[in-house]
DNA sequence: TTACAACAATTGTATATACAAATGTATGTG
DNA sequence: CACATACATTTGTATATACAATTGTTGTAA
């Protein structure tokens, strides 16, 4: 991957910028990758990252401020995320009955099962993605990205 | 920055998923600052880019195409991104002469003037998002970018 | 007990982005 | 020249996301 092939340029481009450009470059690689495996399931990044949270939840069911807590990604709309699972019937949504403000939601059998798939498709992403890259390297990818 | 605690989760994450996962964090940072130094001057991320593209061009005047090949993540509608620049009056668009299905799309006076600053603004979210790498680590990271 | 603040989720609205279809223009071939 | 094809942009439509305002509920202090 060359930074100045890629956006056409002939300038050459202070080392701090090039740096950011380049991580730009490499989330936008990394995101077609991912969104491509999970399209046949239809489901975008982020529905998959609650629908995986819901299943660490172990039958217990999960509210919308836990929901947005774990997500890797934080939503200013939970609300309409889950809405998108309900109607594919992969998870359930019901009032907390010990405090009506709250909302429980879990994870449907149906869920579980596509998630299932989902899983194995995003470990075919990230081996992907990371094919190029050694034990070592990604162990100092790791340690690099602890210092942002 | 760690991902564990981040998420919230007390499982142990494989190196590739953790690093996809940590990459996104950082992703989310960076897209944080970024917006946040923006803001002030009313323009998305995407938007900036494109008028620093104009700007390069140095007069000579850009289509619609061009823009997009060199823009740093490749957008499926940039009429309506320029639009919005148009509608700032930082840009400024006419059909090309010599060919009338193309446009040419030049930076206005106004654009510049509001370009430079908003330059000053990125460099400080530059420097602020890399304070914590001296120069062998961003050239570490650039190495291992390249890798993807 | 009422009044009020804090909480949790939902709704409204605006913008951003993705993708497909449509429009208008230019070019090449019989 | 008529036609088909390729090109460049625009438009339509759907979804995603951001932010603010609203709704409904709970807890608490006067």
């Amino acid at each position: 991957m060359n930074v100045e092939e890629i956006i056409k340029t002939d300038r050459s481009i202070p080392l701090k910028s090039r740096t950011i450009i380049h991580f730009m470059l490499v989330n936008n690689k990394i995101n077609e990758e991912i969104s491509a495996v999970l399209k046949p399931y239809d489901v975008s990044l982020q529905q998959f990252n609650v629908l995986r949270i819901l299943r660490g939840q172990k039958g217990r069911p999960a509210n919308l401020s836990t929901l947005n807590e774990r997500m890797v990604t934080k939503m200013s709309n939970t609300t309409r995320l889950v809405d998108k699972l309900l109607s594919k019937g992969y998870a359930d949504r019901k009032t907390c009955p010990s405090n009506r403000r709250k909302v429980e939601i879990t994870i449907t059998k149906k869920g579980e099962e596509e998630l299932k798939k989902m899983d194995l498709a995003m470990n075919q992403a990230e081996r992907k993605i990371l094919q190029n890259f050694d034990q070592k390297e990604l162990e100092q990818l790791n340690t690099l990205f602890n210092k942002f």
